[in-house]
DNA sequence: ACAAATTTAGACAGGCTTGTCCAATTCGTC
DNA sequence: GACGAATTGGACAAGCCTGTCTAAATTTGT
């Protein structure tokens, strides 16, 4: 394991403040003194870290931004199969975890430096989002008002159940992503499903 | 200020470990000494304020809970209410910012104090705010499949915008929980209204 | 195989924190 | 005003952590 990632596990184990630089050292599998070589001091180290971090997090959710369904065979599995793919690649596996851990912990701490991650993170990922859902929208699929208020009521409600194991730190279940992101899904489709066919194949219907 | 809460605002700012207790004692007015002689020590201390945290927290949202619209005039109207209060009084508020940033930043290592929070908490809040959604379901002014999904759903989508909010520590605006509360239940709504009349006052035709 | 660069183990100083002890002071109450 | 209880400030030992230094060992490139 790199230096980087072991210090990103004991930061967020154990805070800022009472990570170690000996523990981080064990856990990468090098002296302390190659620590303090790479790195220089403790926060250059967290900087690095958080940086790592921000820039595979980023990466992971803009690739799976682009497997968004623009021409769904099947909307409510499609946005199903988006939403777990969102979770399982982005949001519970490890970076995920840990970058939200470390923003909620030292946010306040290094504003500048998750100022950062905001502007690149949530903010370019909801732009990119709400475009996919206007275009469903546009493409007769949904009756969407606002694109942007419908990408972050989208993520809500896909994560709605997850959200006190997220608070605590755990893993949700594939089962309770699948069922998670099924409620939020069929939730968010009676909400913005075209009005004008009750029945549900309307979208191919209008392509038909 | 209190002891606790003093002890509270500095566990938060600083996380556990880089938590000190003269800080605390300078925070609070009283010197060190008085620290020690009332909490023995600073795990102790901790302890004393998670408890107190999560008693207060607690007892907020069960009183808000109690003012749920039983019988809506305007349904839109008073969930939007409902769900600022919730926010105003319980969510945003110092309590709750403070014991959510604890629970998520030492949850993992004081599992057994946070499982109790966890069975208290949110555990009993979804099982009422549950029951409230199924009488007014039951009332006729709602078609809810699942009472807890849609308790669930309801308090994530009025949250949905003021999520990095949360994360990063911050206090939303009044103007901004009105948005939210205001986008999510709009949403919720057209999710959950009930089918047969399309139009917006069926629940006060039903009971006419 | 050899030389340069990197890594390692350990010692070390300096600083900070916890928790205790104690004498002096203040406070509450009668 | 007097007396017991609580509070205070400060000193203190013990421990831990950071960051530096050094000499030896190991790896790397050629």
């Amino acid at each position: 394991m790199s230096v980087v990632d072991a210090a990103a596990a004991v930061f967020c184990r154990e805070g800022y403040a009472g990570a170690n630089i000996d523990l981080i050292a064990a856990e990468a599998g090098v002296s302390r003194q190659t620590v303090y070589n790479h790195h220089g001091d403790k926060e250059k180290l967290f900087v690095a870290v958080v940086r790592d971090l921000t820039e595979r997090c980023n990466a992971g959710i803009f690739a799976t931004i682009a497997s968004f369904p623009d021409q769904p065979m099947d909307l409510e599995a499609d946005l199903v199969g988006f939403a777990v793919r969102m979770n399982r690649n982005c949001i519970c596996n490890r970076d995920g975890r840990f970058l939200r851990k470390l923003i909620q912990a030292e946010g306040e701490r290094y504003p500048e430096l998750f100022a950062e991650w905001r502007e690149q993170g949530p903010g370019r990922t909801w732009s990119a989002l709400a475009a996919r859902f206007a275009r469903l929208a546009f493409a007769g699929h949904l009756a969407i008002g606002d694109p942007d208020v419908a990408a972050r009521q989208f993520l809500a409600l896909v994560n709605a159940e997850l959200q006190i194991t997220f608070m605590l730190g755990g893993v949700p279940t594939e089962e309770e992503v699948l069922r998670s992101a099924t409620n939020g899904v069929r939730t968010f489709l009676s909400a913005f499903a075209r009005k004008k066919s009750p029945a549900g194949k309307q979208a191919a219907l209008v392509h038909a």
